[in-house]
DNA sequence: CTTTTTATGTCAACCGGTTAACAGAAGAAA
DNA sequence: TTTCTTCTGTTAACCGGTTGACATAAAAAG
């Protein structure tokens, strides 16, 4: 509004900056990039033509030519669960300290949306993929080059995986029910056919069921599967759920059924995301190091971006116990 | 590691396709792009060698020459939070169906953050911003010409903002608590400084209570504040929350003081995201209708970009009274 | 056997930056 | 005054696509 006549409609370029400061456009990049010699006068006219004209210097084309977006492709489930929204939430945030920009796709778990994700990434040129989805094999084949880490899923044979402790977190949660005198303790978990290292967390539970003599009892989550096992197991007395929100149905229904939690029933999930926490406090559960999760996730990708070699492939993350009132 | 020589490091580009399928670069980005005349014979030659070379098209040169990226760049506070969780999972779901990506920003509705996701989406190219953050003015005056809609928080004179009927639920959250008996009722918001829709929340709840007869009582939500409410108010039985996450810290208080809800003390939150509802659904709240938001407000940004104009600002959708246990 | 339509090719400009190469001018040091 | 730094400019190639102009060949229609 105050100036002559570049800014009527068109994108300020850089050609329109070298003008207005009366310089080429090469010593206007020069200033921009901090290459080469510069007299701070001309620095000077530079940094205020690119105020004065309003100047955003077009990442694409820059991209394009250095082969680089500085951008991370996020692929997980959805937003809209407090565990990946908290971890979403840190990967961004780290990401964003270290100069890159992240593009977030929702699988919602389907191995089809997934795959286009990936082929979009590819299409937009990403510089790596931190995922948390399903599918085994989906990245694998279709995706040699491109740099790539898994939270919580395995990917391919030596993408890096970071997850937590699922083994130790597994046992910490059926060691408690059993010390709290639990004898008849259910694990609900995700379908074991996704083969992720979340698995380890029944793994655990029927290794610590068996060491204690007892009878180890899993079901798969899915429809009215908290309603039946209640019928099936009318003395029930402990229930390990693999997160969060299924303890939370799991409470939600024997409260329909007057059981007294942690009386009668005690429960225990897994996640302990600060959502949770919040609005369920008495849900005992184990805690998993999301910041940390997501900031080792960060550092290998980039470590494979800028090419370095890593013999690691899975990384654990140690878990933190948290008793409350369900147990 | 079947082919003969493309692939051995480089990325493969329209130049190897063409090679491989004996055409010219023009010929496979007709192919590509359905464009022109193309016999079926050449069409398939070409997609075998797409297939062979698993080529990916180079979205940035792409975009760089058409000058648009379909990409939209997403501002909201956090991801780790159950009602922007949910609602930036169904904007993000919305854009994929429509052919566009999501930038994602968290702000922490922090204003330097803003800024500069600002600054970098521009740089970036980005079609457009959906923008649920604090700090009216920001985008106002640095950001005249990208297109920009609103979500509960105005963004200047002439961006649409879209947002649940604040006025509307603060109107039946209020009127709840005094049909159910309530003669001390308290709202506790966010920040009034923050020009945004929600404000009108707080203004319903007072014309409410004087149209009763009643002294509308609000506090700002910070450090113990809900602590010195109890403290300050021995006799209040009834707390308007402007979010179900002050609702359950307010339940939680409560529950410390031991406090009766709902017989003592009604309580009343605000949004109604499918987590809160899963993990608190004993609390009464205002839902928003996140779903339809989302889609409106992206369909409001993509007539933006296709340049259309809409001479309505402000769009606002019913809300959802949840009567649960806490009232 | 023409004429028209369809199919494909070559060529070059373009999108908006970066960068290397080379030249020349001003200022400081010898 | 001469030489060496330091500063700035011009030019052109390049990143990997898209697109319009123009030419030509084959197939279909008249």
């Amino acid at each position: 509004m105050n100036n002559t006549n570049e800014n009527i409609n068109q994108k300020v370029k850089l050609d329109d900056v070298a003008n207005e400061a009366g310089v080429s456009k090469t010593t206007v990049s020069r200033v921009l990039n901090n290459r080469g010699y510069i007299s701070e006068k001309t620095r000077k006219k530079v940094n205020e033509a690119v105020e004065l004209l309003n100047y955003h210097p077009n990442e694409i084309a820059r991209s394009l030519f250095i082969n680089k977006t500085f951008i991370i492709g996020l692929i997980f489930p959805t937003t809209n669960n407090p565990f990946y929204g908290q971890l979403i939430f840190h990967l961004e945030n780290i990401c964003e300290s270290l100069g890159y920009k992240v593009l977030l796709c929702n699988s919602e778990g389907r191995e089809d949306k997934e795959k286009s994700y990936l082929e979009m990434l590819q299409r937009h040129q990403v510089d790596g993929i931190i995922a948390g989805s399903h599918n085994r094999g989906i990245l694998e084949y279709d995706n040699p080059q491109l740099p790539l880490v898994g939270i919580d899923r395995y990917l391919s044979e030596n993408t890096p995986v970071v997850s937590s402790d699922n083994y130790d977190g597994g046992k910490k949660a059926t060691q408690l029910l059993i010390d709290k005198g639990c004898k008849k303790i259910i694990h609900i978990n995700g379908s074991p056919s996704l083969e992720t290292p979340a698995n380890l967390r029944r793994e655990a539970y029927e290794d610590v069921m068996k060491e204690n003599q007892y009878y180890p009892q899993s079901y798969v989550i899915g429809e009215n599967v908290i309603e039946t096992i209640f019928n099936e197991n009318p003395d029930v007395d402990g229930i390990f759920a693999s997160d969060d929100l299924i303890a939370s149905s799991v409470m939600k229904e024997a409260k329909r059924r007057n059981i007294n939690i942690p009386a009668d029933l005690k429960v225990i999930g897994y996640d302990g995301s600060e959502i949770t926490r919040m609005l369920l406090p008495e849900l005992s559960t184990i805690q998993q190091p999301v910041k940390e999760i997501a900031n080792l996730a960060v550092r290998l990708l980039l470590k494979q971006i800028e090419g370095e070699t890593e013999s690691q492939i899975e990384w654990k993350l140690p878990v933190n116990l948290i008793e409350s009132e369900t147990t």
